[in-house]
DNA sequence: TAAAGAAAAATTTTCGAAATTCTTGCCACA
DNA sequence: TGTGGCAAGAATTTCGAAAATTTTTCTTTA
């Protein structure tokens, strides 16, 4: 591993997890300090996350976090809606016997960890949300992973990560909890898949991404006052 | 004008070019030569040209520009179809007054070059080619712009590089002379847009690309020893 | 002769200083 | 009082040397 790929990862993951506001400005000097490597792993860092949407720049001003907003995020959601529903389509049409082992191994994966947090009354420590958004991207992603298009897939997770950072917001405000049975959609859609029913899938996954989406809505609006503080800087 | 992002464009231009034989290693010494810059704003620009995916990088290996491939071709010309049928289809649906003129407008501009290139027997320049393809990209572009999707347009400009290296490389080796109307498809695609048909004018986009597919893949194929050669190394 | 290992060469990656550019605060002046 | 401009400070950007890694070449050994 270089310094340049591993500060790149480090520098994602901050940012995903919110650990720097929407639209901080990234000073080199700082970053220098906190992950103690110099100016040049850090630029190449910065400008492959550029690439991302992850963070913009400013001729000579550098880089800084990428914003959020109400309607960034329905952009995210409705286009992640449209690639997805098709590679998952494809998915459905292409994919053998290693495609459906590979999800059914995914969801039950899922299962566990879903089960694991809903049980316990207990506060859900970083690992445990950690754990459920790692089998989460990877149940979705094995839901299309058969699709045969590499700039599906490409696309697919870019917007999972855009996608992510609000998911991440929401589960640290948790002012609100929603009534859903996320693991019941999950199931829905795993059965529509294995079913081969192409239609069917489709429309559960869209309805899936768009409760989530109403649901992110909500919470920014809650905290609405800071992200749009943030936003209008 | 920062050095990074100078050496970022000539580099890309370079690329779609085809100046760089496709899998070529890209060495920094070299570069650095030929750009006249540091190893910093090439590294840089490097980069972001991985976003984009117009070269791959190995650890610790450096650079090289990313292959070229029939079944490549296609993933990239099938999905940029996917998208920008899509993109279309809002643009139609929501684009105003200015949409409409400026989609004129540029299909206007498009004419004059096409025309101009048509007429004269002589051999035609680089800056004739130049100005036919930015026309084109611009007339492209202008179908897409009122689709109100920040994503969708991201998605669209990437997958119309990808595709213009192949355009490049078959303008280039010009061995086939296609028989196509394409001046005739892209009124028919305006026709269709202008007449705020949706089903229309996404089917006549997408015949327009599926025959400039085919006949890049006439091209590929014809010059097949070499690039399958590159391919294989 | 072929394989393994070590030295040399080539290349990528990283660092910190230097150059450039932007921002801020101050002062002169209308 | 307000405005323009200049200097000081802060930040980004760039460079070339040094460190780390990979590739090539040469030698030794079975």
């Amino acid at each position: 591993m270089t310094l340049s790929n591993t500060v790149y990862e480090k520098l994602r993951a901050d940012i995903i997890d919110g650990r720097f506001e929407p639209r901080q400005p990234l000073r080199l000097e700082q970053l220098k300090q906190h992950y103690g490597v110099g100016f040049s792993p850090l630029r190449e860092a910065l400008n492959r996350l550029q690439g991302e949407r992850l963070v913009v720049s400013a001729l000579q001003r550098g880089f800084r976090v990428s914003s959020l907003s109400v309607a960034e995020m329905w952009d995210a959601v409705d286009t992640r809606i449209f690639v997805e529903t098709e590679a998952l389509r494809r998915s459905i049409q292409r994919g053998g016997d290693d495609w459906e082992t590979g999800l059914v191994a995914c969801f039950h994966a899922l299962s566990i960890i879903v089960k694991r947090l809903g049980d316990a009354d207990r506060e859900i420590d970083k690992a445990g949300f950690d754990d459920l958004e790692r089998r989460h991207r990877d149940f979705h992603a094995a839901l299309i992973s058969a699709c045969e298009s590499s700039w599906l897939l490409d696309f697919a997770e870019k917007l999972n990560t855009e996608t992510e950072r609000y998911r991440v917001m929401a589960l640290r405000s948790a002012t609100l909890r929603h009534e859903r049975d996320v693991e019941a959609e999950h199931k829905a859609i795993l059965d529509a898949a294995l079913a081969r029913d192409p239609d069917l899938a489709s429309q559960r996954l869209t309805e899936h991404y768009r409760a989530t989406g109403h649901y992110l809505e909500e919470v920014l609006r809650d905290r609405g006052a800071d992200v749009t503080a943030s936003l209008a800087g």
